[in-house]
DNA sequence: TATGAATGAGAGTTCATTCAT
DNA sequence: AATGAATGAACTCTCATTCAT
């Protein structure tokens, strides 16, 4: 009561990190379809302790993406601090993409299901490192001109698409691909079709929304 | 009565074109999460009669990607038949890429839900003439030659990705990035991972089954 | 197909009346608080079937009030044929109580949850009728100049009342006050507030939208 | 320790007051079907409290009809103590009808929920004093000699039910209808059912457990 | 003793699938 | 053979009540 926000208990604490856990476990080997009993149970708590958590399911796939986005942030905060820009659009693609890569409810909430404004914040904490990444990475003359900042994040989501079809087996496939879609972006053929505007991405981010709404009523 | 297995009957063959349509344009539009219903109604006809055609919703969505699969048949089968081995594989790419892109339900059947059996089928079919595409091509120097016949189906999947990110706003995105991965195949760094094998990509449909499972039951 | 609106399978209109004798019987018994399940396995029904009838637990309960509003219709036109128009108002008041006298569930419905636009109709449809009873009777020396033509409801209402008090036990007791009730309109000391305004009536009616909100979406 | 039944600490005296004065407010503005959760907090104390002063949902409903009936003992007693009886049962009438009418919570406490025993106690409490007066009146001339003791507190629940109708408009317009009742006593039309007996009283208050049962359970 | 986290039964609602018409 | 009504399991979410801190 003194504190701000009010410091949890010690074990709603920990019950809170067992319903994260939970959830990355199961979303991850059922996706976001799997219902929050079963994540409750997984966690060993019951149902309403979920919802005492979290107001409902889709708030716990926010948690899930919270930490995730954390680690991006690192990431791309990390690739702009290195002095040589492609080595760190390097580590940031083969960052995301590990992480990606080893959690299909990870994928899903990050392309299947948007908060539309944390997106947006999302977006405007990475767009600007981004652009300067790939600025840099143009002056020295390590990728190519036409190569905008929304690419590198497709170029992350196909890498981590190859998880979704292989599967379990062969988890670490994408890293064949690693290096075809780098060398797409430092000299492969001139693309004919123009990158995606950070217009036009926000305006694909309020097409998820109804996907959100759905999810947000019922399963 | 006279023929072995009776042919259906005009109105009953019919009948199952509207549903595969119907099914088609609502899986299309909605994802597989649509119901039954949904797609009896927009064939115009009732629940029931879907069901008399089809076991389950599952075996819907493989009537579509049986379709499909014919259209790839097809494909395939022009590609071999390009006297240049590089054109063909090109059209190969281009062509499955641009049916799924404008298809969610085709490419969450396609990449979910795995019916293994069939599967195999569709890669024993095309593992043939995609080996004989890709041999040629590395043989007329057209391609890498650590390059593998798997490596063409995942780089299409990683190109199909590209419209679920970007949804119904720039559904042709997927094209700005058809060179840097024809691109990659072609001339590309050498990649540091070995290509799926054929037997791996067996074993990675089995992994499938469970989702395959559930989906037969509910959802 | 070929009717308009669709004529319902015999055996679903038998249902149907079913669900809402059902419902009318358990809502009497337990008041609007009983459960679907429960109206419906008293119909001898699933679940699932009473949805498919009615879209939610509010729209059965507005499908009893669609009945006893019919009769409330005929009721006070009724009671606007009658040469007598006290005679008339008499027998409006006596028949409306009597109808809800012997219905918990009914009472519910017309008290406390109220479809505001349905709600209006009724008070459209039921507004002119009574003001011409009431002027009539006014004319006619049988009723005080004071009296309005929103008494006449809100006694019907308090006549009600009194089977919620007593509950099944003397069911009948509402008769005990009717004389007194319907003396008080005739000669009983001038009342010191004026009557509810047809206005603040209307008013009053959305008040209610809250309860019915809350009802719609959740128990 | 040194006292016989230890009397109630200072704070747990304070915080049991704070719930019930909660209770008071939330169950006036929202009925009981507000939570536990939302009492306890409005009162600033944790729902374990709640529960560690009263049994369940029920027993807090109880208490404030407790304080209730503490009021209302003492407008009977003064009722009693008016040398006219006419003045003293107007009096108890109309204050009755003052605090019900302005607390949709106490209204469903008295009117939906009985604890049979409670209420045969609060029935044996008044009985006595509302017989006397009834009888004083009766003797004055002041009351018809058809009114028994049990009409009194029909009258007052009748007139209460103008709040219901009305919500929070017009929450004085139950004062609009209590001369007329006033008027029904003393001189209206003879009623030619007869009162409800005091044993049918004490009958249909067992009529009630079955509610309150489910009280106690849910809900 | 006070707190509020945990629990789980139960309510409303949907939809794949079955079956009577 | 076609229809669409019926079914019931499953899902999300709430809240009275219990219990560990």
């Amino acid at each position: 009561m003194t504190e701000a926000s009010r410091p949890l208990r010690k074990d709603a604490v920990r019950n809170r990190a067992l319903l994260v856990q939970a959830a990355r476990d199961v979303f991850a080997e059922r996706g976001l379809e799997a219902s929050m009993d079963d994540v409750a149970h997984r966690a060993g708590l019951g149902v309403g302790t979920a919802y005492r958590h979290f107001a409902n399911k889709y708030e716990l796939a926010l948690a899930i993406l919270a930490e995730a986005i954390e680690r991006v942030y690192q990431l791309v905060d990390d690739a702009v601090a290195n002095p040589d820009p492609w080595a760190g659009l390097v580590s940031f693609v083969e960052g995301t993409a590990e992480m990606q890569s080893a959690d299909r409810g990870l994928r899903e909430v990050l392309m299947g299901v948007h908060d539309a404004e944390q997106m947006e914040q999302v977006h405007d904490r990475l767009s600007g490192p981004l652009r300067e990444l790939v600025d840099r990475a143009k002056a020295a003359g390590a990728v190519r001109a036409d190569v905008e900042s929304t690419d590198i994040g497709i170029v992350v989501t196909m890498l981590c698409t190859v998880a979704d079809v292989t599967g379990d087996a062969s988890s670490d496939l994408w890293r064949r691909y690693l290096p075809m879609m780098l060398d797409g972006l430092r000299q492969g053929a001139e693309p004919s079709v123009p990158a995606l505007s950070e217009d036009m991405l926000r305006k694909s981010m309020s097409t998820h929304k109804q996907r959100l709404a759905r999810l947000s009523q019922r399963g």
